[in-house]
DNA sequence: GGTTTATGAATGAAAG
DNA sequence: CTTTCATTCATAAACC
């Protein structure tokens, strides 16, 4: 079994912790999850495939509900996963960019020095072969991709603030927060826009959407 | 490695002047700010022990200045500091619900009304009364209801919750949060020991929007 | 088994 | 307030 039993560890997270020698009697020092091969493939074939880049709340408990059945995994796992998977996609392509700004110039000095892009990003849309999904996650979440426009959180500032008058130091409501801020609008625009991806998902979809 | 050494990138706007040797660095190659261990000491001080989750543009103020004493800090920093604490304990408290259960489980997220319980939470704690829009507000925190003898206030928090029982399905960062401090710095910084903080943030300074 | 690489985890900052 | 982006830290896994 991949099982890689996982515990409690509130060890408060990280670091070099672990036991530092003879001592921590009941502390193995939860390692990191590592996901197993069929929890990654899903994922890849969520992302890829499906193009799913920001799954929501509901996604993730989700999918990695579904991924449970193949090894120990949690919503945390599943989130972070997404995460990391866009922000390096995201960089590589950045640094790309920045390679071939000149143009003509071949500036090849950055790069790594050894494998260098071996695994390059391989943007495979539709290669549905490689993936025979027996059981398919159905992640309709068309209720929740644009968050209505709601104008219940405008009222946050009239709120607790009222006497603005002593210091206008920094608004910190609306946009200008800082004013001073950096406002680095480089990567800007979201271009997943892959909004109502359907996989269809298998998974017991009891109609019970009470919590407790 | 991945060669995180982007692009020249003008900063500066990122507000401070990159080390400008303020006290306790802390942290050798930062763009960004970093809560010195006293800062992050203090801040959660006043976010647990003081339950301050949202602090006026006043408080955000005067915690930084009082927080300047042990390095370089802005009210950006307190205000990002204090919103992402926020913003992630209630994201955790949002995963909370649909437990995972040992056999089925529902999955129907798709029909869970996107408009009403997904961000009605309504978040209450047993506020000792001093979030609210005092204008004088006091955080002297040196009256903690029975702090340890040598100071060590590590793990007071997390009594004040009540919502959060049983297994944190989404346990990125709460209590704990920099239960390690991962700083591969000395370590022996400016931790001065067990100093009790005495800090008594009167907002009596009106209209003194000076330092900015 | 020490070094390098890939990637999980964390969090400051910012956008929406 | 909610969600996303960027950067960094830590470490299992891969490599030599």
């Amino acid at each position: 079994m991949e099982l890689q039993a996982q515990q409690p560890t509130e060890e408060g997270g990280s670091t070099q912790a672990a036991g530092s020698s003879a001592n921590t009697p009941i502390r193995p020092t939860n390692n990191r999850w590592t996901p197993t091969p069929d929890q990654l493939r899903i994922l890849q074939e969520l992302y890829y495939d499906k193009v799913l880049k920001n799954p929501t709340p509901e996604q993730i408990q989700e999918i990695c509900l579904y991924l449970q059945q193949y090894g120990q995994i949690e919503d945390k796992n599943v989130f972070f996963w997404f995460q990391n998977l866009k922000a390096r996609e995201r960089q590589k392509l950045r640094e790309f960019r920045n390679v071939r700004v000149g143009g003509s110039l071949d500036l090849n000095f950055g790069s790594t020095s050894s494998t260098d892009d071996g695994r390059s990003i391989d943007l495979k849309f539709g290669s549905t072969g490689s993936t025979s999904t027996d059981r398919s996650i159905d992640l309709n979440f068309g209720s929740r991709v644009g968050y209505d426009v709601d104008g219940s959180i405008m009222e946050q500032r009239g709120e607790y603030h009222q006497e603005i008058e002593t210091l206008p130091l920094f608004p910190m409501h609306g946009e200008d927060i800082f004013g001073n801020m950096k406002t680095t609008s480089e990567g800007g625009s979201d271009y997943g826009g892959g909004s109502r991806i359907s996989l269809e998902l298998s998974l017991n979809s009891y109609g019970d959407a009470d919590m407790a």
